[in-house]
DNA sequence: GCTGAGCGA
């Protein structure tokens, strides 16, 4: 289950989000997106549970909860579906 | 080095 995460921490990791959500159900990915030339966290990302139960309640567990000192907003993603 | 709604290369 693809989930999206917004209002991280400009200091939060792809490895801080998984282990978030890690500890809620099993991370199959998770993924901070930058900007594509500094590199820089655009303060949100996307995690991808192992099943859409564990996306479920990690979504219910996480959001609007604090992680790296800042409240995060978790909610299912967007499909991309646009080639 | 910075900010703070929103959906990725």
């Amino acid at each position: 289950m693809n989930i999206f995460v917004a209002r991280l921490n400009f200091k939060t990791s792809q490895e801080d989000l998984e282990a978030a959500f890690a500890k809620f159900g099993q991370v199959s990915s998770a993924k901070i997106v930058k900007d594509r030339d500094t590199g820089r966290s655009k303060g949100f990302g996307f995690v991808e549970m192992a099943t859409d139960e564990e996306g479920n309640k990690a979504i219910a567990a996480l959001n609007e909860t604090e992680l790296d000192g800042r409240t995060i907003v978790v909610k299912p993603a967007n499909p991309k579906g646009n080639n």
